[in-house]
RNA sequence: UGGGGUGUCGUCAAGCGGUAAGACACAAGCCUUUGGAGCUUGCAUUCGGAGGUUCGAAUCCUCCCACCCCAGCCA
């Protein structure tokens, strides 16, 4: 009873199956609970700063996160890092959780910000100063730098590090009650001014800051470092692992030397390296530049590799997630081909996207010999990957639009489709032969005339010979009219930051609109979200945001695989 | 010239002293009413380099080379 389908096609992976790939953050953490450190729990957090939208970067950094947790029992928080008041904004506290729940992630009720820490935080400081670690410093930004000393050379105590504990908790007690301009103190930690390791030569944990906090308002006057918030507020969630980026390594001596003095539960950091990917950036710093210098539309701009332009351009969480299973876990910086991004992408898109016809480039086409008036429904099947998902109607008539490019006068080797006195197979209709080529007074070929064999129907002939071509079409008289949008790289280079001005490498072809664009009527009532593979060309959605009730736009969201393409190229 | 990292196929990436997984890409072929999908096959005598230890090394030791990160009161 078996279904040819049913044993020649099984266990592909449909794209949400995670292989059990391992790496070295994996087999720390094994370790870990074999030890039953921790009492054998696992509890990891995904901390952005709500400063920008989320990146197919982050999206690495949550899977890994995240996909931890979930693969060893555990729990995984979403703690907003917003520790500068200055750069954080609410509406990306509502970006970044929709992106991540998009993904498929759920914190359930862990979402916290770090500056619910901010009191803990502000006691934490004060146990430090009180122990004589950590110290007011009224050296200007400038001093402090110069006092750094250097890469090579060691610095030297600022002038104020050795005031009496008393001082110290009077200068931080009035830093905090708003007695002081901006910039004037800071909190530093006492460790060693001549450390090699730059993060350790008394790092800044409270800088003096009059502005208003996207969730405590003015409360707070002063506000704790990264390095200062962090490492504690994971301490504070019970966090076992803390992954993160690797440009953070050297901050870890200063991470478990904050969390040892307090004695507080202490999370193991470590870390990993970051998502490359060609022909774009993955640095919220530098999207940011693109969204508000008009390069793009907006976050969401289907070219951007945020998560919300990737949505919007047509991707799948299931291809994201695969993509970032397949892509793995070291420490190693690298460069990932965007080619295998698209490959999940397709994976996945093959096994759900409905099939549909849509030209894009219409020519038109009149069948002489097939009756006036006439219109015939063909069954077509909707996805012949997936029995389940049916078969609609299309209607066929004497006149029908089929892609410019099918068409060739004088026809290479090997080019299977339409040229003059050449049969090729409509799909889902008839055979037909191309018998006349009409042009206008410029050359340009205006429409074709050919017959059609109404042995054919359906798409093979009782003398069953073979036809190598099928083409995609459209009737004429019943296609829908769409906007059609292609994307390109968005820069033209693959490593855009070579330039001093990144983004003078823009790529000023990586939007092709493309309007007069003939649909089969199906289309006609495509939702935006929907997503669809238009035969021969490639998958696409409908636009959530530029599609109007009489006019449909639809995103490329990847091109299928052209071995003719390829083939041409090498001709 | 200080400290911290990293170097295995075009691109990712396994390998944890016993004689180079896998994926993408690429190539060839099969199949095909999408030149899609699918299937088959091929693709590192060699692991940044040079020495050394060992019966045996990508894996251990030594030295060297290359690349990345760190001198924000950003994260």
């Amino acid at each position: 009873m078996a279904h040819e389908n049913d044993d020649s096609k099984p266990a592909k992976a449909n794209g949400t199956e995670t292989e059990a790939s391992s790496h070295f953050i994996k087999e720390i953490i094994e370790k870990e609970v074999a030890e039953n450190k921790n009492d054998g729990r696992v509890h990891t957090r995904f901390p952005p700063e709500p400063n920008g939208f989320l990146h197919i970067g982050h999206a690495k950094a949550i899977c890994v996160n995240y996909g931890l947790a979930e693969e060893f029992g555990g729990k995984y928080n979403l703690r907003f890092d917003d520790t500068n008041p200055a750069k954080e904004e609410t509406a990306y506290v509502e970006a970044i959780m929709r992106d991540i729940r998009w993904l498929g992630f759920d914190w359930e009720d862990r979402l916290f910000y770090a500056s619910d820490y901010f009191d803990q935080l502000y006691e934490f400081a004060i146990r430090l100063t009180k122990d004589g670690k950590a110290y007011v410093d009224d050296l200007t930004a400038d001093e402090i730098r110069e006092y750094r000393g250097t890469l090579t050379a060691p610095g030297k105590d600022s002038p104020y590090r050795n005031r009496s504990i008393a001082e110290n908790l009077d200068l931080f007690e009035r830093m905090k009650a708003g007695e002081f301009p901006d910039g004037s103190r800071v909190l530093r930690a006492k460790i060693d001014m001549a450390a090699p390791n730059l993060n350790m030569r008394d790092p800044v944990m409270y800088r003096i800051l009059h502005a208003e906090h996207h969730r405590t308002g003015n409360k707070w006057c002063i506000y704790p470092m990264y390095d200062w918030a962090h490492g504690q507020s994971d301490s504070i969630e019970g966090i076992t692992h803390s992954l993160c980026d690797i440009s953070f390594e050297d901050h870890r001596p200063l991470y478990d030397w904050f969390i040892d003095q307090l004695g507080i539960h202490h999370p193991r950091q470590i870390e990993f390296a970051r998502l490359n990917i060609g022909y774009t950036v993955l640095s919220k710093r530098r999207l940011i530049q693109l969204v508000k210098e008009g390069f793009v539309s907006g976050w969401d701009d289907p070219r951007m590799p945020t998560l919300s332009g990737l949505r919007r351009r047509g991707y799948t969480p299931e291809a994201i997630r695969t993509f970032c299973d397949r892509i793995g876990v070291a420490k190693r910086e690298s460069m990932v081909d965007i080619a295998l991004l698209e490959y999940c992408l397709r994976e996945d898109l093959n096994i759900r996207a409905r099939r549909m016809m849509a030209v894009l480039d219409p020519l038109k086409v009149i069948i002489d010999n097939y009756p006036e008036g006439q219109v015939e429904q063909f069954e077509a099947i909707n996805n012949p990957e997936d029995e389940s998902a049916g078969t609609r109607m299309i209607p066929f008539s004497r006149e029908i639009y089929i892609e410019r490019e099918d068409f060739l006068e004088n026809p290479p080797k090997k080019f299977f489709r339409l040229a003059p006195g050449q049969e090729v197979r409509l799909k889902h209709a008839y055979y037909i032969t191309c018998a006349r080529v009409v042009k206008d007074e410029n050359g340009r070929i205006v429409e074709l005339h050919c017959t059609y064999d109404p042995e054919s129907r359906g798409g093979g002939t009782p003398d069953g010979r073979r036809v190598k071509g099928t083409l995609h079409w459209v009737s004429a008289a019943h296609a829908r009219d769409a906007e059609v949008r292609l994307y390109d790289r968005l820069f033209t280079r693959e490593n855009p930051l070579e330039d001093e001005d990144f983004k003078a490498n823009f790529n000023a072809g990586s939007l092709t609109a493309i309007r007069g664009c003939k649909v089969e009527p199906a289309l006609a009532d495509a939702q935006p979200g929907e997503f669809f593979q238009f035969l021969r060309q490639g998958y696409f959605c409908v636009d959530s945001v530029d599609t109007t009730e009489n006019k449909p736009v639809f995103n490329r969201t990847v091109s299928l695989k052209d071995t003719w393409a390829k083939i041409a190229g090498k001709q």
